[in-house]
Formats: structure tokens, sequence, C-alpha cells
DNA sequence: ATGTCACCTGGTAGGTGA
């Protein structure tokens, strides 16, 4: 089985490349970020045509998820059960009894700012409720784009980053706290080339300098932990004419 | 060089968010 996660920065825009690397990687789960849609504006048909079932939650302009499936998913969850929350965020469901989380973090901006207050009450809240879904479903996985890079190899400039947005202390320790939960970083269970990243921005030609950060993870429960067997993040999508910023990270788990 | 992209409003450019 193989899940993946990717931030598409508009699924209007994005729609042909998901299909397109669907038919490359027909993984089981796929969850998007930033589909930027309106719940009636989802292109639901085209994703169904292509062998997926969908469940989406999003808004205008802003935010977006949606997760794709083989199988039907069940017991859909739409945002942090508890916490009031204007912007489309989380998406959660049961698929092949596996419980995929799917999220888009907040970007907080800048550590000064209120969105950054917004990002720390975020976080929390996630924590939280994810330590009682972890209760009832031992089987769990949460994937996203978390706007964290955890630790200082996975920025490219970790001295010029130090303290700034994606990198401090405190989204940090948001990040361990999901590890303390009993989660852990697909990516970093296999040896990994050094400078892997899964973003990288679109200005200063960033991607072509390998300028970029790890931001995009996938965390799996102990009880999936002996079945993980790759994890990977495909660069390939962010070479393509009109790319999202962000690249796919897949999972594979042994059956 | 903060050198781009996507989306909005309200127009044919400017602001916001990432």
């Amino acid at each position: 089985m193989k899940l993946a996660t990717w931030n598409v920065n508009s699924l209007a825009v994005r729609l042909p490349q998901v299909l397109d690397w669907l038919q490359q990687h027909p993984v089981d789960v796929l969850v998007l970020q930033e589909t930027k849609l309106t719940d009636d504006k989802f292109p639901a048909a085209d994703i169904e045509a292509a062998g997926y079932q969908v469940q989406w939650f999003g808004q205008k302009t802003y935010n977006g998820v949606a997760l794709l499936s083989r199988v039907p998913a069940t017991d859909v969850v739409k945002n942090i059960p508890g916490f009031p929350d204007e912007q489309a965020r989380v998406i959660a469901a049961s698929v092949n009894g596996i419980r995929c989380v799917g999220a888009y973090f907040p970007n907080g901006q800048a550590p000064d700012s209120d969105k950054f207050v917004y990002k720390m009450s975020w976080l929390e809240a996630l924590q939280a409720w994810l330590r009682a879904e972890l209760q009832s479903h031992e089987r769990l996985v949460l994937m996203g784009d978390f706007n964290i890079a955890p630790e200082d190899r996975d920025v490219y400039d970790p001295v010029a980053w130090a303290g700034q947005i994606h990198c401090t202390p405190q989204e940090r320790t948001h990040f361990q706290g999901l590890l303390q939960l009993g989660l852990v970083d697909a990516f970093r269970l296999f040896e990994q080339a050094p400078k892997s990243w899964s973003w990288w921005d679109y200005r200063n030609l960033a991607f072509r300098r390998n300028q970029g950060l790890r931001i995009d993870h996938i965390l799996v429960s102990e009880a999936l932990r002996g079945q993980i067997s790759a994890c990977e993040i495909d660069k390939l999508p962010r070479k393509n004419e009109r790319p999202s910023d962000h690249a796919p990270v897949i999972v594979s788990l042994a059956d």
C-alpha cells in the first residue's frame, strides 16, 4: 500500500499534473493541500474518472484539502473537532484500516505575527486531537504540508533561516510533540540523500540552485512502523512547466 | 536582487499570502 501527500498550490491550475502523476504513481491514498477551491468547484468527476474516490473540504482563495483513495474512505472528519476554524486545513478518513489524516498546517508568516499565534494554537489543538485519535486508531498516518522544517539538516541554509518561520524553536518543539505521541518521521527511517527538500521558493531560481526546505512530511504510528518499506520525495513534478512549489512525498507499506 | 505564482478586487494595476 502506498500513500502520498502533495501541496498543489491551486488544484484548478494543477489538476492535469495531479492526474498525470497518478497515472505514473497509482498510489492507494493521495492527500492534497492548497486546493484553493470552494466545494462547489471541486473537480470530483475528473478525479473519479481517473479511478479514485475523493473527499474534499475547501474554501475560496486559500487553503483547501482533499483525500483521494482507490477504495472508499469512511468516517470522514473535516478540520480539528472542537477547534472552530474558518480555514479549511484538515481532512481525515479511514482507508483499508488505516486512519489517514491530511493536513495543511498554517504557514505562520513571521514569528512576531498574529498568524504565528494562530499557528501555535492550531498546533496545540492538532496534537490534543491526535492524542485522542490514536487511542481509537492504532494504525494512523499524518501527512501533509507541515510548514515546519524539523531540523537544520532539513534547511538549505540553516544559519540564514535560524529563528525564521518554519525553523523557530517553538515550531520544532511542536513537531517533536507529535513524535512524542508515538509517531515517527517516515522519511528518516531510511538513508536519504543530503539536501533533500520538499519545497523550493518560486523566487531566486531556488529549484535550479536546490535551495529548499523539507516541510512536507509523513508521520506514521508505532503500530505501522514495522511495515514501512520506503519513503521518498518525488522531485520530478517540480521540473514541470507551471509546477507547484512543493513536491509529492510517498510512503510505502508492506502488506 | 524578495529575481515568482495564484488569487482577489475592480479594473486593465495593485494588494495579499505563500
